[in-house]
DNA sequence: GGAATCATGCAAGTTACTTCA
DNA sequence: CGTGAAGTAACTTGCATGATT
């Protein structure tokens, strides 16, 4: 067996693809084969076209378009019968190989050998290969299979229908392969790669797809709870408005008060509790001294020590403060 | 021991396909 | 039947981390 990789311009660059096409011209393609040195090597291309197709017995030899030569026939990636391209290999013709996803490529190996698809003809042979065009990440098939008919000097369109194959489907997850995903998560939010194949084999889908949908959940998830903390917050928010609004609304009926009872001076301090129902302030005695200024919180009743000095307000008549929870309710109900 | 490199996983953001009103 | 919105699978990018050199 042998594995060869050739990148540029080697004319033959593989021994047992010596009845290969070529690689043509001066552009820089991507060449990848894998068959037997020994055998009469022949490859998918253009003097073989669909003889061997699926066949694993002889050497598969990958052409990374557009450089690299594709049969004319093969106007998709899915014509080279490869399945597993028209999930894994997305994007644009070859302006950058990116590097980062190849050598991740290792682990969709294993993660596509591991679950190998019975009807897959290569199924012990799959990799991955991201090609794309900008950092945007834009894929576009068409663009791919018009451009790669350009560099081969073919004016003709693939048909409508060969274009819509072309088209990478999506998969809709089952029913139960939701389900079985969404309890998973419940258990776990996160999985090692061991859990990440059991799950795969349990619901014959990739590796790779169980860990997309784990990202995918794991991002959903986040993002409902971030609209729940936003409109957690925005209540409070409200609230705090309503509070505010109030708060000056007392402090302006406080100032009038100031405003209408000069004789305050000899007033000792005021004792203000919070009515727990309403939230409105009241005087309920007048323990301190004109010079305290500290305030205390018992269970639900705030008690605000009131100075002349810590409010800004004029000592007044303690009987005018000394409204019962119950006065001010009613007070309330009267304005 | 520390720097460089590599492999891997994840979050964030994006794209594009499917479904449904 | 066409269309827009919503849901979501799949993708890209960047960063963090641990292992290895």
């Amino acid at each position: 067996m042998e594995l060869a990789l050739s990148l540029g311009e080697t004319p033959k660059p593989f021994t047992f693809l010596d009845k290969s096409q070529k690689i043509v011209g001066n552009d820089l393609g991507f060449c990848m084969a894998l068959g037997e040195t020994s055998a009469e090597g022949k490859t998918i291309g253009k003097e073989n076209e669909g003889e061997n197709k699926g066949s694993s017995d002889l050497p598969i030899q990958l052409d990374l378009m557009p450089f690299a030569p594709v049969p004319r026939s093969q106007t998709s990636f899915n014509k080279l019968h490869f399945p597993w391209l028209t999930d894994n290999l997305v994007g644009e013709p070859g302006k950058r190989l990116d590097v980062n996803r190849r050598s991740r490529g290792v682990e969709e190996v294993d993660d596509a050998m591991a679950i190998s698809s019975p009807n897959s003809t290569v199924s012990s042979f799959q990799m991955d290969f991201s090609i794309y065009r900008n950092g945007r990440g834009k894929r576009d098939f068409e663009t791919v299979t018009v451009e790669c008919e350009a560099d081969r000097g073919d004016s003709s369109r693939a048909s409508d229908e060969e274009e819509n194959s072309m088209a990478r489907k999506k998969l809709r997850l089952t029913k139960e392969q939701s389900a079985f995903l969404e309890d998973s998560f419940k258990e776990q939010s996160t999985l090692n790669p061991k859990q990440k194949l059991a799950l795969a084999k349990q619901l014959n889908l990739r590796p790779r797809q169980i860990e997309v949908w784990f990202q995918n959940r794991r991002a959903r998830t986040k993002l409902k709870q971030t609209e729940v903390d936003c409109e957690y917050l925005k209540k409070c928010c409200e609230t705090l408005t309503e509070e505010n609004r109030r708060l000056q609304k007392e402090l302006q009926e406080l100032r009038a008060l100031k405003a209408s009872q000069p004789f305050y001076m000899q007033l000792p301090a005021t004792t203000l509790s919070m009515c727990p129902s309403c939230e409105r302030v009241a005087t309920t005695t007048t323990t301190t001294t004109a010079a305290a200024s500290a305030s205390t919180v018992s269970g639900r009743t705030s008690v605000v020590t009131v100075t002349p000095s810590n409010m800004g307000l004029p000592l007044v008549n303690p009987k005018l403060f000394s409204f019962s929870p119950a006065q001010i309710h009613a007070q309330q109900a009267a304005s």
